[in-house]
Parts: C-alpha cells; structure tokens; sequence
DNA sequence: TTGAAATAGTTGCATAACTAACTATATGTC
DNA sequence: GACATATAGTTAGTTATGCAACTATTTCAA
C-alpha cells in the first residue's frame, strides 16, 4: 500500500483521518473475529456509559464529539440490538437518561481488552513519550478548533 | 465540551478519530464559508489528481485508504460536478483513468491555501518537533496495521 | 405571568464508510 | 489454447456523519 500521502509535509492525512481509521477499521475486525457485532462507533458510546451509566444524549454528544443526529440514531440501533435503553429523566422531561442493558454490561471486559491489544498492536515501536506527545498535540488541536 | 475521553491513558481517541473529525470538519466549514461546495473526502481525491492527473481508481484506493466502493462513488459524486472525468485505459480495459476537469483545476490553489490556513489554524500551539513525531507515530502506526 | 430565548431530542436529506457478492478483463500455468 | 487465479471496477445492503429544520420543554426577563 502507498504511503505518498503521509510522507508529505502537510500532514493532511490528519485531516483525512487516515491513522484513526486504520486503528478503528483493525478494531472492527478484532471485534467480528471475536464474533461481537457492535460497530466501533456504538463501542464508544458503550465505553462512556460503562464509565458512567444513564448519562443524557447531549452528555454524550459532548463525550463523543458528535453531534445529537448522530447520538440519537446511534442510540436508536444500540436499543434496537438491546444494548441500552432510553429513561425518561424526572427532573426534566426534555432529557432521555440512556442506561445499560445486562447484555451491554457483558460486553465490557471483553471489549475493552480487545480495544487494548488493538492499540498496543498499533503502538508497537512507538515508546511512552512519543505517545505523550501526540496525546498532548491532539489535546491543543482540539483547544485550537472546538 | 468535555474532553473527558481524551484525558485517558489509552489514546482510544485515535479509535474514534477524533482529532481527525475536529480538523477535517473545521476544512468543511472553510469551503462552504469560501462557496466552494465540495465534501473533504472529495478533496482529498482531488488533492492526488492534482499532484497526478489520470490515476487509476486503484490507484486512488491506494492513496487516500479507502476501498474500492468508497472510490466508486466518490468518483460517482465528483462526475456529476463535472470535477473529474472516467476515461477508458488503452493499454488495460479493465482501467478507468479519473481525469480533472478544467473546472477542478481551478479550485486546486484555493483550496490547499484553505487547508494550510485550517491546519496552521489546527497547530497553534505545536511545534516543529512535535508535528515530526507525530507524523513517525502515524507512520508507525500504519506500518504496524497495514 | 407571559412571551422570548435556550436546550434536548428527532427527522429528512445528502454524502460517505465497510462488507460481500458480482462482472469483466488480464495473467499465468499446464 | 484452456482453465484457474488475480485484478479493476460496480452494486446492494447496513451503518454512520453533517446540516437544516422541526417539536417539546425549560429558563429567564420584562
């Protein structure tokens, strides 16, 4: 495969967005060939309600940096495969709490550790502070745009 | 908005292309603030034709790391915008060589001078060396994946 | 307290992604 | 030369993304 691209200056492949999906696309693979049948995008929302479950769709919006259309059909297919369910919030009726199926709760430890051998795979040769790095560089680009 | 994933140890923000996303979606909202109304992925297409016109759809494949349905219908799209023509090979009939129009001719210096512009944008901030060690761990990580 | 503005979520439309299955052409081996 | 295999490209089906426009509820201020 060419890597004509990355070899440039311009670093455009950050905007293409071409090492995320790499990494994402292998996690996708590990997940089928471990024969779950969750995308990696439903993944991340799982892995922030695991974190903290019946957070709100703008809650998650905020932690995925996605948009509400986004969460509200992701969380439409997570229901439809009876990952989580929407609550009806008691202090404001506006709010959905979205909440965890036992089902979703099973997926955790198995997930995470796959999401874990996906990253060390990816990270092979590349040592702590190289990752510091482009952790604190993705962090000001985030600062620069959002 | 909460950064809350991207303060974790694990980088999963590489997963969820998140850095990615916020650039990329920045580039789309310079060209549609400019009047140009063509998608990043789009450009990303253009950007190697310009570099080399009359490439292969394979070839494309190979340089942006989409597959070949990705290419089909960004091909599809970038036709009916009269951007880019198909032309039959004549050395090998199963090859479409994507040809630029004049009109994406044309957008070739407004549109890299927008996304130097994002990306200086993007970078406040970081510095040489760091932008260098970013790109040998995408390097990296692509070697290790593909 | 009433009416404007803000917030939470949904829906419609267009584009794009991946997989799997398909057609057509080219290559290479017996 | 013929048949198996590889390569280039397309199509179908599902999921996901962005924007704009919409409803419902809450908040805030005159």
């Amino acid at each position: 495969m060419s890597n004509n691209q990355f070899k440039r200056g311009e670093l455009y492949s950050v905007i293409n967005g071409m090492a995320s999906t790499a990494v994402a696309r292998r996690l996708q693979k590990n997940f089928r060939l471990a024969g779950l049948e969750i995308t990696i995008e439903q993944w991340s929302v799982l892995y922030h309600l695991w974190k903290q479950d019946g957070m709100s769709q703008q809650e998650l919006c905020n932690r995925t940096f996605r948009d509400k259309p986004s969460i509200t059909r992701l969380i439409d297919n997570l229901e439809k495969q009876k990952l989580v369910k929407r609550m009806p919030s008691k202090e404001d009726r506006r709010i959905n709490l979205v909440c965890l199926t036992e089902s979703a709760k099973l997926l955790q430890d198995k997930t995470i550790e796959l999401a874990n051998q996906t990253m060390d795979e990816a990270l092979i040769g590349v040592n702590k502070n190289e990752i510091e790095i482009v952790k604190q560089v993705f962090q000001k680009v985030y600062d620069n745009l959002l």
